[in-house]
DNA sequence: ACCTGAACACCGTTCAAGT
DNA sequence: ACCTGAACACCGTTCAAGT
């Protein structure tokens, strides 16, 4: 009881453990982090923000992994095409953490400063500044979606015998593991040219 | 106690109540429907397949709204487009649903059934089998990403003084109202030519 | 400062008992 | 068949008490 001489917590391990039960269960509880590292639940508040602050830790653990160099390339489109595969990368390491990133708001400040730059990779390029965030936007939904695709995609549709589907079941039987990332680098492609023309107005 | 003469809870009340508490709070729980039907957590269990059933009914519920007949139209890329529309003004009605909608796997027969028609329009199209779902996914992300962005821009990005964000800040001044519409029309045009130039090999 | 242990108000789900 | 009421194993969070 009381003060331990060394801390038994502290947020690097709390974060690690909280992406191992996510990328084992798809989720995680604050008891069972707890449990993991052999102390209880509330010991926890002492070092993180409850549970959304330990989703932003995850948030920025996982976005650790995005080269920042990639937005130093020129020009701007081969500087925005490499973020996004390295982005995606960072992504399809943990598949099952992007759902509980997806429904809440990025807070981590080394995420927005992330995003931050590739906002003024967009606007040094020339882009409208309106123009700036559907294009961010459109592209993290292509990364987010693809790489949550590339790793889970038997989870997203339950086919019964009740409702036949039969056209839709082979549509899924067909997809393979290298047409997912082919379809990213198509999208891309379609997304990047897309962003050119804008840039034309 | 015992058995009323006549029901309390019916699917379709249960449904009602759980979309209007998502409306206002973006969740439900079982005991909170069971409190505005004037009955016990329990007795939802004799109608509905538990908490994720009452999940599948909402999304029944929600896509309901999506017209069918958008993917009879010719060609193909307009039924897809005009689908694609219709998907998405059906989920704006609803945004805060969308996330507990994301993060489970779809079983509902009619929206399975939605998909199969989609599914088979691009197959007649003349699309390979093992590129159909990689569209068809993207479609889905785009337009549950953009409705998700049409209703709560400001829940996506927390900025802070902390944090220093000025381009971020200003980009995201400039599209305004309109920027989950432009994101989704940037994306749907990307998709769009993707899906064309798959389609000539 | 950091942990324990207990508490609180919540969950989702099951089930005997009633009609 | 359908509801009640109680139970179970879980949540997230707070907080006095200890060192």
């Amino acid at each position: 009881m009381g003060r331990p001489r060394t801390p038994l917590l502290d947020r690097e391990r709390i974060t690690t453990t909280a992406l191992q039960l996510v990328d084992e269960q798809g989720d995680f509880s604050v008891p069972q982090i707890a449990k993991r590292l052999g102390t209880q639940a509330g010991s926890l508040y002492h070092h993180v923000d409850g549970r959304d602050g330990i989703v932003e830790l995850l948030r920025e653990r996982v976005a650790a992994a995005i080269d920042p160099a990639t937005l130093d390339l020129a020009p701007w489109d081969t500087a925005v095409e490499s973020w996004a595969r390295s982005y995606r990368a960072a992504f399809a390491a943990h598949p099952r953490a992007i759902p509980l990133l997806m429904t809440s708001p990025v807070r981590a400040p080394r995420v927005l400063e992330q995003y931050e730059r590739a906002v003024t990779v967009l606007l040094t390029a020339g882009f409208a500044p309106a123009d700036v965030m559907p294009l961010l936007i459109a592209l993290e939904n292509l990364v987010l979606g693809s790489a949550l695709d590339l790793a889970a995609p038997e989870t997203m549709w339950e086919l019964t015998d009740r409702t036949p589907t039969p056209h839709l079941a082979q549509a899924l039987a067909a997809v393979g593991d290298g047409r997912a990332d082919r379809a990213f680098e198509v999208g891309l492609a379609g997304l990047m040219n897309h962003a050119r023309t804008l840039l034309l107005h």
